[in-house]
DNA sequence: CAAAAATAATTAGGAATCCTAATTAAATTC
DNA sequence: GAATTTAATTAGGATTCCTAATTATTTTTG
């Protein structure tokens, strides 16, 4: 405890303070992004949302809480969706209260168009050397697990919670984890945050995989570039 | 490159979306905080802001650029906040165009009430270890730092932009920063994002500081706690 | 120094976001 | 089978947020 402790704000909320400068650039990005596209970003997030999940159909629910907003305000933004002819809701076949939200040909096109663009965040992450890049993606996976747990987020597809995934099954430190449904190694680079084939672990295999995954450090951030 | 080089997309582009997913969750807890002051997001994102920056008296343009919005969206902001009595705004001395708008007795007392909520991001980041909390924070700021280069976000008062900014002054790894203003030796999980006492040092000095912070990393994040 | 260009902020107008509360319909639970 | 929960929509309304145009002032420049 130096006196610099004292007199700082806890490390937590200057952490979350940093964050919200980082989305606030974030924010200011989508609209250019979205506007090529005659969306909102709002708009743009659900799109690509239900792109991302292919033709299972998502549900209206899903889609509020991928974005932290309720219900009626994803009503808004899917009927505008809608309206656009890019994603089309038909009826749920299990749940006839339900409705399946489905991507169409046009909104795929809109989605991979868009794609390409890279914005500034993404630039500015670039400039982080690939081993820097590496230990974000590590710490921002925990806290998403986090989130996750804590009820804060839905369940995200991550490698980490899937039933495919073998941490620290190789030796080789470059692609030390596996996965088995394609019976590959992968490196720590690779982990994705939400992966079309996930398919959830149960918990225990989940937490005993977790707890081999978070004790292990990726190397030190290192140098710069 | 390994094929998983190949399937996989790119890290920054991953970063940004994990990004995305914290800021989900930062967005849906605001919600939840501001309404307990009687606030919208935007409006406890805009009195933080003017309050953090004392009796300078901040211009509207400043809070438009630190919100990542345009002008007039700030001047809605702005006046809801003056209907609650919590900003008032003052004819700029200098600039008769502008406007100095500065926080009141009643919008301290409202920030300082918020300040001591926890959020769940918060909880979230929590859960790291202390030395990953250290590490991020290093990420956060060189991103941050990149972000500001391209004019992405308005310059931030960050230590490592300081005149009074000594890094890697001290032999003692844990506190090997040094803060010229107050003549004391601070760590790198002291760094701040948004301190008062901040000095914009010179371009070349900034450089030459900057380049001696960013090409030594801090501890590896090292195994969970 | 006067004209031109840039800047600070507001106004006007309108679409979209986003909330809470209430409603409808279907599925679950007991 | 009744009561509860859940999925989604509707209703209503405040706020956000944009672009474009306007006013006033400052800065630049010829």
């Amino acid at each position: 405890m130096t006196p610099f402790d004292a007199i700082t704000t806890p490390l937590p909320r200057r952490l979350r303070e940093g964050l919200d400068r980082i989305a606030a650039a974030m924010r200011a990005d989508e609209w250019g992004v979205a506007e090529e596209a005659g969306l909102t970003p709002t708009q743009l997030h659900a799109l690509t949302f239900v792109a991302g999940r292919g033709d299972a159909g998502m549900r209206l629910r899903a889609v509020a809480e991928h974005l932290g907003v309720t219900q009626p305000t994803a009503t808004d933004s899917i009927a505008a969706l809608v309206r656009k002819g890019l994603v089309i809701k038909l009826p749920d076949a299990q749940d006839k209260r339900a409705v399946a939200i489905r991507v169409t040909q046009a909104g795929c096109d809109v989605v991979r168009a868009i794609g390409l663009a890279m914005t500034s965040a993404e630039r500015a992450l670039e400039t982080l050397s690939p081993q820097e890049q590496q230990t974000l993606l590590d710490l921002i996976i925990k806290t998403i697990r986090a989130l996750q747990q804590a009820k804060a987020i839905p369940p995200q597809r991550l490698c980490v919670t899937c039933r495919h995934f073998r941490p620290y099954a190789h030796e080789d430190a470059e692609l030390p984890h596996h996965c088995a449904l394609v019976d590959a190694a992968f490196g720590g680079r690779h982990l994705r945050l939400d992966c079309a084939e996930h398919d959830p672990a149960p918990q225990p295999a989940r937490e005993a995989a977790w707890s081999l995954f978070a004790r292990r450090a990726p190397e030190p951030a290192g140098p710069g570039a």
